[in-house]
DNA sequence: GCGACAG
DNA sequence: ATCTTGTCGC
């Protein structure tokens, strides 16, 4: 297994090819969602990814994969644990997503080089990051409505990292970042229209359903 | 040294 | 991620 450190040496090198600019075919089709599911008492992790059709939100296509955990949870090293199931859920899909929306950070990472980014980079194929909580930077008080956004931003730098994004009013936002091959404008736009009754995008609710289901039909 | 820390 | 019920508010 990987040492922390050749993890992160990894992550350094690799961020350079993140594409940061939308690099996709549009308007979207195909919409993929990606998650995982586990527990602490158990080695197994689940990773499921679905295609959604974008416009109407039906489920066309889901591929799932169960497999001993390959890497701890530490925190800014997720994807080495996230990571591998996904792609080997991703190498059943008959079809190729449009874009891919991830349960986690893109650029919004302390080595900017989240989980989103390292699918992207790994598939070269468009990708989101959409946490459901701070990582890293820092961002002001957010309007209550639907719709609002407040840049996440590094102090120290004054860089964006991504937007606080809320999909629903009254609603703990979301944490929109770009992974790779799109901007974070368009990444902001597609959570957006794929959250219009919930918090969280279609895709990663469908994602956490179905890794959900084969996590526990794996460990019985 | 202390606090923070995607899932 | 998970441990975990009822309860307050729109």
């Amino acid at each position: 297994m990987l040492t922390e450190s050749e993890a992160v040496a990894l992550q350094e090198a690799l961020r350079q090819r993140v594409v940061s600019e939308d690099v996709f075919t549009a308007p979207v089709r195909f919409i993929a969602g990606a998650d995982v599911e586990y527990d602490k008492h158990r080695d197994l992790i689940a990773g499921a990814i679905v295609l959604l059709d974008a416009k109407t939100k039906a489920v066309v296509e889901v591929a799932t994969h169960v497999m001993p955990a390959p890497f701890p949870y530490v925190p800014g090293l997720f994807s080495f644990r996230e990571m591998p199931p996904l792609l080997a859920a991703y190498r059943q899909l008959r079809q190729t997503p449009d874009v891919l929306i991830c349960d986690g950070h893109g650029l919004a990472h302390p080595r900017r080089f989240g989980l989103a980014c390292h699918i992207g980079v790994e598939l070269n194929i468009p990708t989101i990051g959409c946490g459901k909580t701070r990582l890293t930077g820092y961002y002001q008080d957010l309007a209550p409505e639907r719709g609002a956004t407040t840049p996440l931003t590094d102090e120290a730098t004054g860089e964006i990292l991504g937007q606080v994004v809320r999909t629903q009013t009254g609603i703990n936002p979301v944490f929109v970042s770009v992974g790779h091959r799109i901007g974070l404008a368009s990444a902001v736009e597609l959570v957006l229209a794929m959250s219009e009754s919930v918090r969280l995008p279609e895709t990663t609710r469908q994602a956490d359903a179905y890794a959900r289901q084969a996590w526990l039909a794996a460990i019985g």
